[in-house]
DNA sequence: CCATGATCATTA
DNA sequence: TAATGATCATGG
């Protein structure tokens, strides 16, 4: 199998700028919402092909890889913006407890992120173009990276202090702990499934990574 | 079954 | 419109 690098897998990506995702993603034979039913994922499932991935990297075995993400644009004002936050990754409580920063998931993660922006064109999403492709490295030594870290420490004290229901998507300037999950009633128990959080990146977050990739 | 892809719905 | 919390289809 062919060992795709994030420089590939941008590069890979770029070829896909302005292109009609929807179309793609039918020739790749991803459901979007045409089976009358909406798969919210489709856009980042498509892309992980895009890049030249063969399956799924869902969960990063390790900090070698690299994630693929797609954020939402749309205008407000005749300004491009992020219309929406984005998903990191899953909070583990024990882990949060248990590494700082640096060391954490969410640092590996973030470090080595594909961000790709996706014109949005309304509910549904029923279609999308790439506008544009990055990454994360040039923030690396950027101011920001400390007060992302210091986000990070602010819920992970108050997850060690509180516990994880205290948790809120209101805590963190950068990056936030919001819920994410499956939802809904499970069929089978008839209860609430458990509540479970993910980081997200905040607009604003999103918005520099972007400006600062010009 | 549940983590992962990310958007949708509701409220102010 | 922005912010927060809730939700859905998919794949392993």
């Amino acid at each position: 199998m062919k060992i795709i690098t994030r420089a590939t897998a941008i590069k890979n990506l770029k070829k896909y700028i302005g292109k009609d995702l929807r179309k793609l993603a039918l020739q790749f034979k991803i459901t979007t919402y045409e089976t009358g039913k909406q798969n919210k994922g489709w856009k980042g499932l498509i892309l992980e092909r895009l890049a030249g991935l063969q399956n799924n990297i869902s969960k990063a075995p390790n900090g070698l890889s690299y994630e693929l993400k797609s954020v939402s644009f749309r205008y407000v004002k005749d300004k491009l913006v992020p219309k929406e936050t984005m998903a990191i990754t899953m909070i583990n409580p024990q882990e949060l407890k248990d590494q700082e920063f640096f060391k954490s998931h969410v640092w590996a993660k973030l470090k080595s992120i594909v961000f790709c922006a996706v014109m949005w064109h309304g509910k549904n999403s029923d279609n999308a173009e790439i506008l544009k492709v990055t990454s994360l490295d040039f923030l690396e030594t950027d101011e920001v990276i400390k007060e992302i870290k210091a986000d990070y420490d602010f819920i992970r004290n108050k997850l060690i202090k509180k516990g994880f229901n205290a948790l809120t998507g209101k805590d963190g300037k950068w990056i936030q702990a919001r819920t994410k999950g499956t939802g809904g009633i499970n069929p089978n128990t008839n209860k609430r499934r458990p509540i479970t959080r993910a980081y997200y990146a905040r607009k604003a977050l999103v918005a520099k990574i972007f400006e600062d990739s010009k």
